[in-house]
DNA sequence: CTAAATGCAAAAGGTTTGCAAGGAT
DNA sequence: ATCCTTGCAAACCTTTTGCATTTAG
């Protein structure tokens, strides 16, 4: 099978979202599939609230316990990533491709910027040999404004 | 006045509350005698249950809500300051001599470790200049094993 | 047919607030 | 006398779960 059930051309996602299902004996649903296809057209770093309403405008019967649940699976299945910004919310990033980095957050408007600096990381792993810690997971966040917000034009 | 109401002997950390409160127009009590005092004998990183929990050891009428509020209280004068460990709960840390530094956070037995690396400061500086983006707050975590916990003996 | 998935409603669990009674200045 | 503070209970709010019903394989 190369189309989906609603005629979406398979992706690399979508594959690995199926194979994930298989190994797990889980089931392939509608839901599923309307819930993966919008989370991989949305724009990063969604909350749970947020897919769940872009969900509802395609398939109003989706209830926001699925959604919620579907973003599990795909965190398990190594599709999305949790993001934790402080303001409360878990954020979800697609997390197929994902490679390491960390975030600027503008505390005025929201936006999530992602960088990443090799130097950073060197860093952090001397001081964690240093201590003789071993490091499972790291997160730098930088809360500030963001170029547009410091002009002083409402967020 | 240079003696609590308990008897206790002023440090700089009390004459900086009590001026707070004078320049805020709120009145020292009892109560925020209390908690002020165990939260700066206490250990760092407690969370506001943990203070609680402390506070009605020396005068068990005293309430959560007195506790939580006392604490937002210091966190506006600059004598406490939060940390979000990411396990749910808020914690709080001296603050009156504070300077910036990182956490090491282990997961199995959730001791916290301070450190503070310039580099990585002077890095993140440059991070957020080539982004055009104004730094008000950061923070590095970074989970994984302390060394007791790497040797396998009980959490 | 059987085990998994769904969606509603309700529970969790930490944080926060309304309010009447009590206390500081 | 006035305004602040306290402590209880309840509200909040996002995240999780229980359960009866529906659905995939």
């Amino acid at each position: 099978m190369t189309r989906t059930k609603k005629g979406e051309p398979d992706s690399p996602e979508r594959r690995a979202f199926y194979e994930c299902l298989r190994q797990k004996n889980l089931k392939r649903t509608t839901q599923r599939d309307v819930i993966l296809d919008v989370f991989l057209q949305t724009r990063r770093h969604v909350s749970s609230e947020e897919l769940y309403e872009q969900v509802k405008q395609v398939d109003p019967s989706i209830g926001f316990t699925t959604v919620y649940r579907t973003l599990k699976l795909l965190l398990d299945c190594g599709l999305a990533h949790q993001v934790q910004v402080g303001d409360g919310y878990t954020r979800y990033e697609q997390g197929f491709h994902y490679s390491h980095h960390d975030h600027l957050i503008c505390v005025r408007c929201g936006e999530l910027t992602e960088f990443f600096s090799q130097r950073l990381e060197a860093i952090q792993d001397e001081i964690v040999r240093r201590h003789g810690f071993k490091m499972l997971d790291h997160s730098l966040r930088i809360w500030g404004l963001c170029h547009k917000c410091q002009s002083g034009q409402p967020g």
